[in-house]
RNA sequence: GGACCCGUGGUGUAGCGGUUAACAUGUGGCCCUGUCAAGGCCAAGAGCGCGGGUUCGAAUCCCGUCGGGUCCGCCA
């Protein structure tokens, strides 16, 4: 044994007793005859002293730099009262240095340990196993081992079934990018990786597995941003027998139950609000709104029916609509500030922003189009926007998800800039009846808004054939502050609804057998009813862990060009290895 | 594919047409028995991501390129 305790673990019961530590050096603080010493493992900081008088110990302390990795036996003793360090769980005790050697040296490090932060993320992921050493990574990856653990034993204890599904799958051109791997036996095929097990639970279900779930690794081949990495980790389930209000409720008793055992000092409001997709969209301009504050969408359009205001007069005619944001307080913005607003509304689509003061002081309403509107219109737009004096009305006028995309960066902008949302709040919801399809404008065709498996609301089927675009789906989305943390469906069991979707979509007989034969075949056995959701591991566990990027709660994470900077993955391969492969690169 | 931001000793910053390229921290040496961001003295360490251009003169201006970040597209 290295050692007898960790670097965290004694406390005054340990006065008297001789122990061994083992650890990094933390910080040295050289006196000249005395020496402390912070030693440092995850467990914590021990100091540890060194007196002349134990001169080869010492010896080991004068030569010991940051990082050195050394073994102390030594003697653990009451600190003077003036010398308690109360930052310290170690602080009342100290470990008066008999005996030392060095394990191993460190060069100096690119990256300070003992210090948090600040350097470029680059350098940072270069050397992710030093900045590992750092307080930040660990406290957030002990977060996520804590926060997987717990939804292991919960879902244990409703019965659930952990079962490992394949790495290497069959690819289907539906959805994002895979990532393929090419077959030495089977030259010019490949496998994917699973974007996320999807089909693979539903034929657990099929064989009877009523419930599963799994800490999933999946992979899709697209563009990174803060939340997105190219390969994350999902909780994905799935259960047999089950309607949506059943999926709805584990997961609320999950994530309510995680969240004080892991969180406690957050606040979960309960039970989660649940908004209709039309509505988040009517309201926030999101399918995922953050609804830790209000600062709602106003619309206006009904009372700019007869506008003579141009802009929003043929907004309104080509079916579109007039809406807009208050913003309190910010009545005093410059035009420069205004114009870079209108900058960061365009990057939403939109084509301008008309804006209106309601002066603080009590005069008229300044405004860049009051004077295209009709008589009356400014104040019934002053008026159902609630407007007090000194605040900021923002108004776009487009089609309708143009309006929503603008006004949801300029509401969640502002959210930022007034401080509006609580870091300490954890505001789950659920955004419910998706529609089922949607429309795809460049390949002139029907899209599945989830997936092909997912069920049409039973209230709908009679718009399927007539009016598909109304059809609503048993889908289901978990937001948190703002995120999509999660979403899952009931699926469709029943063969004959699973060929009217794969009409709708345009999937041939043909198509449908080489891309889910499997599935169909297996739905002809016996497919009991089901559905399940994926909660996003990696999203949560940021979002628990205060963090802006997932990056910060993954170990060994890769930059926006997906490359790992430790690794320097993705790299060339030998000529052989390509050979072996089939492959020929152009 | 696109927009914007960033790139100066090991690390973090300053400098924004003429400086021996500044400061902090770290690093090396010396001194120091109660520190915990220990302290004091001394020293070394970058030619400014890379390549071109403009200029008498470029870290500073321009063009390109590489790398990192945020966002749009993309993400069933």
């Amino acid at each position: 044994m290295f050692r007898s305790h960790t670097c965290g673990e004694l406390r005054t019961e340990h006065i008297g007793h001789e122990v061994t530590l083992a650890g990094w050096v933390h910080r040295r603080r050289d006196h000249g005859e005395l020496i402390f010493l912070d030693l440092r493992d995850r467990y914590g900081i021990t100091q540890v002293v060194f007196d002349s008088i134990t001169a080869m110990a010492h010896k080991v302390a004068e030569e010991s730099r940051s990082e050195y990795v050394l073994q102390i036996r030594g003697r653990v003793r009451a600190r003077p009262a003036e010398a308690v360090n109360p930052h310290l769980g170690t602080g009342t005790i100290e470990v008066e240095a008999l005996e030392a050697q060095v394990l191993n040296p460190s060069r100096t490090t690119p990256i300070y340990i003992a210090q948090e932060g600040g350097e470029d993320e680059m350098i940072r992921l270069k050397y992710r196993y030093l900045d590992l050493r750092r307080e930040r990574m660990q406290r957030n990856l002990i977060l996520r081992h804590r926060v997987i653990k717990f939804m292991r034993d919960f879902l244990d204890e409703e019965g659930f079934l952990e079962i490992e599904t394949p790495i290497l799958i069959k690819s289907t051109p539906e959805g994002a990018r895979d990532y393929l791997v090419p077959s030495r036996v089977h030259p010019g095929k490949f496998y994917a990786l699973p974007q996320s097990p999807q089909q693979l639970k539903q034929l657990l279900m099929v064989a009877g597995y009523d419930r599963y779930f799994q800490v999933a690794r999946c992979f899709r081949d697209e563009d990174l941003r803060a939340d997105r990495q190219p390969e994350f980790t999902q909780l994905d389930m799935e259960m047999s027998f089950v309607d949506q209000e059943d999926v709805i409720q584990l997961i609320e008793r999950l994530f309510i139950e995680l969240c004080r055992a892991v969180v406690p000092h957050k606040h979960v409001p309960t039970p989660f609000p649940r908004l209709t997709y039309a509505e988040a969209l009517a309201r926030y301009g999101s399918d995922k709104p953050d609804l830790r504050y209000g600062l709602e969408l106003i619309n206006l359009s009904d009372l700019l029916m007869a506008t003579p205001f141009q802009v929003f007069q043929q907004a309104l005619a080509n079916g579109g609509e007039v809406k807009g944001l208050c913003i309190p307080g910010c009545g005093s913005y410059s035009r420069k500030q205004i114009d870079e607003l209108t900058e960061f509304a365009k990057i939403g689509g939109a084509r301008g922003l008309a804006w209106a003061i309601v002066p603080a002081d009590g005069g008229e309403v300044r405004s860049s189009f009051g004077k295209n509107l009709g008589e009356g219109e400014m104040s019934a737009i002053v008026e159902r926007m609630a407007a007090q004096p000194g605040d900021l009305l923002l108004i776009v006028a487009d089609q309708p998800t143009v309006v929503a995309a603008a006004l949801d960066r300029l509401r969640r902008e502002f959210a930022q800039r007034l401080k509006l949302a609580d870091p300490n709040t954890l505001n789950f919801s659920w955004v419910l009846d998706f529609p089922l399809v949607e429309w795809n404008e460049d390949e002139a065709r029907w899209d599945a808004v989830h997936h092909p498996f997912t069920a049409p609301q039973d209230a709908d089927m009679h718009l399927m054939a007539t009016d598909p675009g109304k059809v609503r789906a048993k889908a289901y989305d978990l937001v948190l502050n703002g995120y999509e943390a999660g979403g899952g469906s009931i699926r469709i069991h029943r063969r004959d609804v699973q060929q009217q979707l794969f009409d709708l979509l345009g999937i041939t007989p043909e198509l449908a057998q080489a891309q889910f034969g499997h599935m169909l075949e297996a739905f002809e056995y016996g497919a009991p009813p089901h559905g399940g959701i994926a909660p996003g591991i990696d999203r949560i566990v940021m979002i628990l862990a205060d963090e802006s990027t997932i990056r910060e709660v993954m170990a060994f994470p890769k930059t926006q060009q997906a490359v790992d900077l430790m690794t320097a993955a993705p790299s060339p391969v030998d000529e052989r290895q390509l050979k072996e492969l089939h492959i020929n690169l152009r």
